[in-house]
RNA sequence: GCCCCUGUGGCGGAAUGGUAGACGCGGCAGACUCAAAAUCUGUUGCCUGCAAGGGCGUGCUGGUUCGAGUCCGGCCAGGGGCACCA
């Protein structure tokens, strides 16, 4: 008996593999074709656990549906521009290139490790001019095309190291490095125009029936269309009014004040001349851009002393605030505020003693207090105190105040949306340089194509506080494209989003000379399974969303919709350990004791463990996958992944658990190693019948073939792997020798095989081998069943009295009629003492029969 | 604050509205062994009972149904996202 000794036998298959180009896929090849992606990685470091399972999922699916005679594409590239190199630049001295380059070299080494059929030969990187110089094509087109153009928008800035800060580098309100607090600062940058989609985003979401509705029900709400009423109120002597949005615009009449963002052009004004108003209006601005600070900070407002007029009683007059938490980016930056009916705007009126006047009434609960305390009233209703909408429905109401206003000349209906354009400007060095120039004479200037790609200069300094780009001595200037004068180059580089906007594209053909090879993307795309994590529910997803219309727009593709199937996997968790200092210990450092209390492995000293919390360097719950790979095999590290839990949800990583897949490993390669000289010839001619025990076994293989086909195509890889086990301990006891049994067991590890092949494959190939196949089980199609193999012919019925589980009715025929089976619980519920006792005697009223399964009869 | 999701034995989890706890981990008992490791066999939701059995049980709470882990309402707890982390 031998042991199975991952080490050598994975290298021995990945070469293999390796040798023969399995992998490598062509579109040319007639077969149907499947594109599975996994999203690419951000080159950190190292891979880590949240990597191996992402990957290990996508080469499940690659292989199994290799298996079913697709030709598959299974491409992977690093998503390598991006903050964390710059931040490494700084912080260690290392140019982010070279940073970025070393990290992508030890994590390829790292998953090819993992024996994933990947296609390596279509790597991309986007740090890599081969790539970025076709997004910078890609952006002229935009550009071209009137998706791209320039507007000021704010950013967070850091006074101290004058440098923009992303909104993670904003901790309260303060820059991360200075720690001085943070301003808003307005900068001219470079937006895509995503909302001229926004209608197209938003309904095509209704054919994506292959995404999480959950995933479908977050791009909705953040594209947040809404259909509404701008309007506006005059300014008690001001010639100049305030516009304002509103959804809710039935309840005009329950308005007790307006209130405006600090960044709109009349908080600016009286800003300008009111200390007051311009204290608040820099209290706002700490809060920096992040949407959560400002919703998440206490609502507070000032008061301008302006007074605006209500539009149908223009005697009324509603006091103006400056208000945190409206922003300037929905709507017209201004709202009047309904305190019954909006709860925001309830908390604002207790706060600053405004009055609260009810104008909707429920329709069900006419006594419902009409008076309003802490929660606000925002159901439908029957509008109350309204004037002329008094009695109407909230719809009818709506569409009656617009109907008005609309005719008086001060209202408009409006679509609007939650959607921002897409600021895209960076002002960062390890990013893709955008191709234009700004002239003096010419405005901006799109860089020739025949100078493209504008390269990152490699001489940038990373010691000094602001943009490199912007510090570089030389770079910046150039001749004006078209008027040759001095001119200056633009320094903002591409959020690192735009880059995993088309990778999948690129994919299709990596190497072509323009961005996308037509020919190969229209025969490779759409993606047919994209996986990766849920966090890229809403942005990621959306943009790459947007971005394949707008090369749809700009001609690049013909598709509209990248994802056919998204998959998304949940997080790899692993408890938490601290000693008795409160310092974080990783999961190396701690052991167990015979009792099960953890203590530090060398100091012996307690240790506290912690609930499972998402593995991340600052908590030291890390397991680093090289060392799993080393200790049991890469198959183990995969097998342990797909086991217990749903892919969808959380994971989290024990030790006991890869010890647990590591010990399957070895018992099944016992049962193949163990049984394989004993077995007919491969290809043998089956036997005439088979006996019980063979017939038992037959039964299991095809069923075990049936559902984990089953549960592959639906993502159920935990539950296959539960068949699995199933199917093994079936297989290992049957122990018959006779020849039928024999024939009968070949064909069970001969399916066993291919069965863990997506899952497991160098153990399957291993495996397929020792059962004397000189082919490679990538090669192998996947196993098919026979239906007639799946059936028992005889089940037990259940019996329930009221619902409860009483008794239960053995050996009985399949498919049996309802009557037969009436008639039979009826019987039976005489004949067993615990079926009657639980009827007391009762008359039975009503006796349902699901077939098959139960019959439940009620007293 | 807003949007979305999750909650089942000691643990990970299974269960087209139809016998809750498949499968695995761990535990307990036993076999093998000088011993240990490895391996194998049995057992294992909780309470009660000698047993047969009975009762309880899917975060809490109310409802729909012959029947609810599953559907609906309200709550609690944990997680993801919130536009410059990726």
């Amino acid at each position: 008996m031998s042991r199975y000794d991952p080490a050598p036998t994975e290298r021995k298959w990945q070469a293999a593999w390796d040798a023969r180009r399995s992998f490598a896929s062509n579109e040319a090849d007639g077969r149907p074709k499947y594109y599975v992606l996994e999203m690419f990685p951000y080159p950190s470091g190292r891979i880590h656990m949240g990597h191996v399972r992402n990957y290990t999922l996508g080469d499940v699916v690659a292989r199994h549906k290799r298996g079913q005679g697709f030709n598959v594409l299974h491409p992977m590239g690093w998503d390598a521009f991006g903050l964390p190199a710059e931040n490494a630049a700084r912080d260690k001295g290392v140019h982010p290139k070279a940073w970025t380059l070393n990290n992508i070299a030890t994590m390829r080494a790292e998953l090819q490790r993992m024996g994933l059929s990947i296609d390596w030969s279509r790597e991309i990187a986007t740090c890599h001019p081969g790539y970025y110089a076709h997004q910078q094509k890609l952006f002229l087109d935009l550009l071209r095309g009137g998706l791209a153009y320039r507007k000021k928008a704010r950013v967070n800035w850091d006074p101290i190291d004058q440098t923009v800060l992303a909104n993670e580098q904003v901790i309260d309100g303060k820059g991360w490095r200075s720690g001085a607090p943070v301003e808003k600062r307005e900068l001219e940058q470079w937006f895509f125009a995503i909302t001229k989609f926004a209608d197209g985003l938003l309904s095509a979401l209704d054919g994506l029936t292959e995404w999480p509705e959950r995933v479908r029900i977050m791009q909705r709400n953040w594209i947040g269309r809404s259909e509404g009423l701008r309007l506006t109120f005059e300014v008690v002597g001001r010639a100049q009014p305030i516009e304002i949005y509103t959804t809710r615009p039935d309840t005009l009449f329950g308005a007790a004040f307006l209130a405006i963002s600090a960044d709109h052009p009349l908080a600016e004004e009286i800003a300008a001349k009111d200390a007051g108003a311009r204290a608040f209006v820099a209290e706002c601005h700490s809060l920096g851009t992040s949407e959560e600070a400002i919703e998440g900070a206490e609502k507070r407002g000032y008061d301008t002393g302006l007074k605006a007029r209500h539009p149908f009683h223009k005697d009324q007059v509603l006091p103006v605030y400056l208000a945190n938490f409206v922003l300037i980016e929905y709507g017209t930056g201004a709202i009047f505020g309904c305190p019954a009916h909006d709860q925001r705007d309830l908390d604002f009126a207790r706060k600053y003693g405004l009055p609260v006047p009810r104008v909707v009434a429920p329709v069900d609960s006419a006594n419902d207090g009409l008076e309003i305390k802490e929660v606000a009233y925002t159901g439908d209703g029957i509008l109350m105190n309204s004037d002329f909408l008094n009695g109407l429905a909230v719809a009818a109401a709506k569409d009656e105040v617009a109907k008005r206003l609309e005719a008086a000349g001060v209202g408009k209906r409006e679509v609007n949306y939650r959607l921002r354009d897409w600021g895209v400007s960076r002002q960062r060095y390890w990013g893709c340089p955008i191709p234009v120039v700004h002239c003096a004479k010419c405005g901006v200037v799109a860089v020739p194509e025949a100078e493209l790609p504008v390269l990152l200069p490699e001489d940038a300094r990373f010691d000094q506080s602001g943009n490199p780009l912007e510090n570089h001595p030389t770079w910046k200037n150039v001749a004006c494209p078209q008027c040759k004068s001095p001119a200056r180059r633009e320094t903002d580089t591409l959020d690192t989003f735009v880059d995993s906007s088309w990778y999948f594209a690129r994919f299709t053909a990596p190497r072509a000379t323009i961005p996308v090879d037509r020919k190969a993307a229209d025969a490779w795309l759409p993606v047919r399974q994209y996986i990766g994590g849920i966090e890229h529910a809403v942005l990621h997803l959306l943009y790459a969303r947007f971005f394949t219309r707008a090369l749809h727009h700009t001609g690049h593709l013909g598709l509209e919709e990248p994802f056919a199937a998204l998959f998304t996997q949940g997080m790899v968790g692993h408890e938490t350990y601290k000693d008795e200092n409160g310092k974080w210990l990783f999961p190396t450092d701690v052991e167990y004791d015979e009792q099960g209390n953890a203590r530090h492995k060398e100091t012996g000293r307690p240790v506290t463990v912690g609930r499972s919390e998402k593995m991340s360097k600052s908590l030291k719950n890390v397991v680093d996958p090289g060392g799993i790979i080393d200790k049991y095999g890469a198959d183990t590290a995969r097998w342990f992944m797909l086991s217990d839990s749903p892919p969808e949800r959380d994971l989290e990583w024990t030790d006991a658990g890869a010890a647990g897949a590591f010990r399957f490993l070895q018992r099944v390669w016992r049962l193949v190693d163990e049984s394989a000289d004993a077995l007919p010839l491969a290809g043998a001619r089956p036997p005439a019948t088979f006996g019980a025990e063979a017939a038992r076994v037959r039964t299991a293989t095809h069923r075990a073939i049936a559902k984990i086909s089953a549960d592959l195509e639906r993502f159920r890889f935990n539950v296959a792997v539960a068949r699995i086990y199933e199917f093994v301990n079936a297989v290992t006891d049957a122990k018959g020798t006779a020849p039928d049994d024999l024939w009968a067991r070949r064909e069970a590890l001969e399916a066993l095989a291919k069965l863990i092949a997506p899952m497991i494959p160098h153990f399957a190939e291993e495996a397929w081998a020792r059962l004397g196949h000189t082919t490679l089980i990538v090669d192998e199609p996947w196993p098919a069943h026979e239906e007639a193999l799946t059936r028992e012919d005889v089940l037990t019925l259940a019996v329930q009295v009221n619902g409860k589980l009483r008794g239960s009715i053995e050996n009985v025929a399949r498919g049996l009629d309802e009557a037969s089976v009436r008639a039979l619980a009826l019987k039976e519920a005489d004949a067993q003492e615990r079926i009657k006792n639980a009827l007391e005697g009762k008359p039975i009223r009503k006796v349902i029969v699901v077939p098959d399964r139960i019959v439940n009869l009620v007293v």
